[in-house]
DNA sequence: GCCGTTTTCGGCCCGACTGTTTTCAGTCG
């Protein structure tokens, strides 16, 4: 069990709590408790039972320990089971939808006996919930949007969290003997921001070559009970909550947190063909066909084969695969029919950035506000990633929750900015910053003369209220007017699975930061991963400058950005695309100009 | 339920906004 289980179960146990009207402070040590089984460096699963250890974690206390222990032990823990009986698990689904905290969950169990997302639906259709306090009309129809909207996301994954079941699942794969090589396919590696289901390709010398007729030379040795085995060895993988299917050479199951996983077993002389295949997207997979039918080729999952003969062309790698097509390989994140399949035929692919050659990152969080590191920790852990600058950008007091700097703070921080700055003596350089928050009306919360004071200014929406498109559209264009803004952070507002984006007109967001010289962020952070590929792609029609940054909140999240980086990939951008593969002080120099002092 | 103490109780990040109130409760960040 990971941490992550742990925490998660807490956290449940928190919101479980809420609902029954528990002491609220004691509901916030739960989360507490969560959050620091999510952020410690101990393995929970392996000192569960060594309390003086447990009792060394800020925020365990000796009732915690014990919870630790009973989750270790059992999965679970008494309180949540208690409480789950009482309500059941549907109650923590209405708490996922916007407007639906406690309070109104709790009402709703009171007055209508309502434990799930498709009962609060069924009692919105038949009016029963108009009569209950303080649910008028606007109320629900925020609820029963919601809902359309929950519905819509429902089933899909963040990619991260794809990411890290696959790596678990390929470690216990890597084991058996007979697979050589583990890949994720699917819109995994497409780098799509979410995932429905994980693809996981398995390959091994002795795996038979599937069904006869695919033309490829039988490997002496190759028994279908040696992929029979494999098949028994994957369906025990302790990870799997249900099994769905276990076939000749696939097996599909869904592991604790509901996603599914397709893990398929080909003969290592089909790894090209089956990479291809499985990696998609279906569109330019169905491109791909097309264009080996004209060839007089046809393709599968077990190899690129003559039409005639059915004499395989080539199979074990996707290099091989395209080149008998007549193209260039491409990387899987453009591989989504929007014109590459020409562009490769024409030998014309794009140079797309990587990780590499990300040089700083600008927007990062302190214990000044709501991070966990200090400005040191930050500057220490991106010289260890490579980087070359950074730029320390905590909140403002708007923020009043994250402890957000008021005019006065933010001038001190500055100073202790510059101090490490100089302490690093030029390893790094350590940019003085700060997100500040767009305010209703689009005003910033902060003075100009502070902002002044500033290398990095990120203004950045964080409330999204009511207001419409074009009222949402007003705020950031007033917003970023302000001749000491530089960056428009995370400008869509996106969280993934959990909020919709800002709605906005992102064309004309766009096309006036560009003429403003405004950058616009590309938010890396996973739970965000703010701008779409269709965003980016029209930020770079429009000629904006544009960066990417972490968010980071934790000196150990710092240089985590494929997802992010993944993203701009599927835009297509190449380095010369973004700013921050500069060095520093190019980079400064691309920002928008400061205003001169009077 | 945790923590720190002017230790064995009393505090625990808070401000803005919305809808439904007709002075405020609930949610969000």
């Amino acid at each position: 069990m990971d941490n992550r289980t742990f925490a998660r179960l807490l956290e449940e146990t928190a919101d479980l709590m809420e609902i029954d009207g528990a002491d609220s402070f004691r509901v916030r040590s739960y989360r507490r408790a969560a959050e620091a089984a999510e952020q410690t460096t101990f393995d929970l699963a392996a000192i569960a039972f060594d309390t003086p250890k447990l009792l060394e974690i800020p925020g365990i206390g000796k009732s915690m320990a014990a919870n630790l222990q009973a989750i270790a032990e059992t999965g679970t823990l008494p309180q949540r089971e208690d409480l789950l009986k009482r309500y059941g698990v549907g109650l923590l689904d209405l708490l996922k939808l916007p407007g639906m905290g406690p309070k109104t969950v709790a009402l709703f169990w009171d007055a209508a006996k309502i434990t799930s997302i498709d009962q609060l639906a069924e009692a919105i259709a038949d009016g029963r919930l108009t009569s209950l306090p303080r649910m008028g009309a606007k109320q629900i129809e925020k609820l029963r949007k919601g809902i359309e909207d929950y519905r819509r996301s429902a089933g899909r994954f963040r990619i991260d969290v794809a990411d890290e079941e696959a790596q678990r699942i390929s470690a216990y794969l890597l084991k058996f003997p007979g697979i050589d090589r583990v890949t994720p396919a699917g819109s995994l590696r497409r780098g799509r921001e979410t995932a429905g289901d994980l693809d996981l390709l398995a390959t091994g010398p002795g795996f038979h070559p599937g069904k006869p007729g695919t033309g490829l030379p039988e490997i002496p040795g190759c028994a279908p009970e040696q992929t029979a085995e494999a098949v028994e060895y994957v369906a025990k993988y302790p990870g799997i909550h249900d099994m769905i299917a276990k076939g000749e050479n696939k097996v599909s199951f869904h592991v604790q947190q509901g996603l599914q996983v397709d893990v398929r077993l080909l003969p290592t002389a089909s790894y090209g063909a089956a990479l291809q295949y499985f990696t998609g997207s279906k569109a330019h997979n169905v491109s791909l066909r097309q264009r080996a039918l004209k060839m007089g080729y046809t393709l599968n999952e077990w190899a690129l084969a003559r039409l005639d003969d059915g004499a395989p062309v080539a199979a074990a790698t996707e290099e091989q695969i395209y080149a008998a097509l007549g193209m260039d390989w491409m990387p899987p994140e453009m591989r989504e029919n929007l014109g590459e399949i020409e562009r490769s035929a024409r030998g014309e692919l794009p140079q797309l950035i990587c990780q590499e050659d990300i040089r700083g990152d600008v927007h990062m969080h302190t214990t000044a506000s709501d991070g966990r590191s200090s400005i040191r920790d930050m500057a220490e852990a991106a010289l260890a990633c490579g980087y070359q600058y950074i730029a320390i950008t905590d909140h403002s007091k708007n923020l009043a929750m994250t402890n957000g700097l008021d005019e006065k703070r933010a001038l001190e921080h500055i100073q202790r900015i510059h101090e490490v700055d100089r302490a690093m003596e030029g390893r790094i350089r350590v940019f003085a910053g700060i997100e500040v928050d767009i305010l209703a009306d689009g005003a910033l919360d902060l003075d100009d003369a502070v902002l002044a004071a500033m290398e990095v200014v990120i203004a950045s929406v964080h409330t999204r209220f009511e207001q419409s498109r074009d009222e949402m559209t007003m705020r950031v264009l007033k917003a970023i007017e302000n001749p000491y803004v530089r960056i428009l952070g995370h400008p869509t507002g996106r969280l993934l699975l959990r909020r919709e984006p800002f709605a906005l007109d992102m064309g004309t967001v766009l096309r006036r930061a560009s003429e403003l010289g405004v950058a616009v962020e590309h938010n890396a952070a996973p739970e965000r991963l703010d701008l779409n590929d269709r965003d980016l792609r029209l930020a770079k029609e429009l000629g904006c400058k544009i960066v990417i940054n972490s968010d980071s909140h934790d000196a150990r999240n710092l240089g985590k950005m494929g997802y992010g980086v993944r993203q701009l990939r599927r835009a297509w951008l190449g380095p010369e695309d973004v700013l921050n593969t500069r060095g520093p002080d190019e980079f400064l120099a691309g920002l928008r100009p400061r205003p001169q002092p009077a």
